[in-house]
DNA sequence: ACAACACATTGATCTCGCGCAATGAAGCGC
DNA sequence: GCGCTTCATTGCGCGAGATCAATGTGTTGT
């Protein structure tokens, strides 16, 4: 028990650098009031309009935000991976349902020792501030990438945020015959529903990339990229190849993993 | 000057009902510490990679955000009305370009003095807090909107947006004949980059929507909604109407203004 | 093993929206 | 006033993508 403990709460510094560079004050009493939970697949972590009083960290595996329309069908708004904060704090119910999209280890916190340490600690109010701004801005990348007029602009603008985005997160990267492999954590419909356009669709336009010889499709979830270059030529933002090959090239944790 | 000074001042927290709640104290130090400009329309801001150390509000007036793609395109990312916040606290430079769209006014301070009130007032660094939450969920609702598969159920999903997002905003609304009657504060081309299609193709669905009776278009930049009801629909998301209709019915400033 | 199911892909058809070009319509400078 | 520029609209042909339907393909359950 207390192996498991202390292993998890490694795992929450690990999972969230900007936790781990607080003060010790300030990760000890976080120490002392989060739980870890552990999600399957499809599991439903919050519904919209929940009261929800969680404030949660994703440690480990892929969440899916998601709207459920009038109509019963579920709409993906984005993504949650290692690293990602999601829940309120302070105000109204969750916009947004959350499900797990794979086996997920998730660390909450109950919502009002969280706002009291909160409003004791400066330097974790501060990080929580950045966080939520770094989330904006992320937001308006998507933005960008759903304003491409064509599919195969979105699929490639797409497959680009998966590689910032997803960057040191294990499960989604290796690498094959020296290639950069993303896997994709939600089905072809997901996609389509993410970026605007139809399950036929979506399909048709990976393997039109496949075909111009953009990417590898190795499994319906898996790509293998020949050309991150390329890529952002296709969704219309050269400059982001450069910046995610230069990161990339760098990465250290770039192994295999499938 | 005292004259101007206090009236700027009235119109700050006139501007930003949350920073009125804020204690009287803060209230003063907010007071001690901004200034007010004046944008002419087409005015630069702020441009992306800036360090800019201001933090703005806006008082009055409509401002374009938007990015400026490698082949010097600019793309609308989202619009700033009264009560808006813009700028960066604690992190790094712009991710975006702040250009006005319509003369404005707008409330700055400097980041370091900003800051330190921060630091020092837990509500404001609270108001500020769910100010950017905020932000992220109309930036996702957004993204829902641009996630529509036709040009139409875009337009009207935008349309929709323009209800909701700018209530309130004397500026923006009048009532023609009874109807709700907004104004469109960008260019046919700045919708098309915002919408993901070509101005042609913009200003066909304006056209299409205004055939079937779902709005007037007075001027380019003057449309009267007959059926918020349909326009919903239109989008795709039906719930919506009856939430606007519900909020807009018992709105007391629909005045006429264009 | 087999059926049943969910998901991805492929094919065929038709609509929608892009692309280019031309024509209004409104504002601005001279 | 006039031309000039900018923006919105319209026409037309073609390509992209939606739509409907059928066929793989892998997974789960029994």
């Amino acid at each position: 028990m207390t192996a498991t403990q202390s292993s998890d709460k490694a795992s929450l510094f690990e999972a969230i650098p900007d936790l781990a560079d607080l003060p010790e004050a300030v990760r000890k009493e976080l120490s002392q009031i989060f739980q870890i939970r552990k999600i399957g697949a499809g599991q439903v972590v919050a519904d919209a309009g929940d009261p929800f009083d969680m404030i949660g960290f994703v440690t480990d595996g892929i969440l899916r935000m998601q709207k459920t329309l009038p109509d019963g069908r579920q709409h993906v708004v984005g993504l949650l991976v290692t690293g990602d904060m999601f829940g309120r704090v302070f105000d109204g119910p969750m916009q947004f349902a959350i499900e797990a999209a794979t086996d997920t280890t998730l660390c909450t916190f109950r919502r009002g020792p969280f706002e009291a340490l909160l409003a004791r600690s400066p330097e974790l109010d501060r990080v929580i501030l950045i966080h939520f701004l770094t989330e904006i801005d992320r937001t308006r990348d998507w933005m960008i990438v759903l304003s491409n007029p064509r599919v195969r602009g979105r699929l490639a603008g797409f497959l680009l945020m998966l590689c910032t985005r997803f960057r040191g997160v294990e499960k989604l990267f290796g690498s094959m015959d020296g290639r950069l492999t993303i896997r994709i954590p939600i089905s072809r419909a997901d996609v389509a529903h993410l970026l605007g356009a139809r399950p036929e669709s979506i399909s048709r336009a990976f393997h039109a990339l496949a075909d111009d010889g953009l990417i590898d499709i190795i499994r319906p979830d898996l790509v293998a990229i020949s050309s991150i270059e390329d890529l952002a030529e296709e969704a219309g933002e050269p400059e982001l190849g450069e910046l995610i090959s230069d990161e990339l090239l760098t990465r250290p944790d770039n192994k295999a993993l499938i």
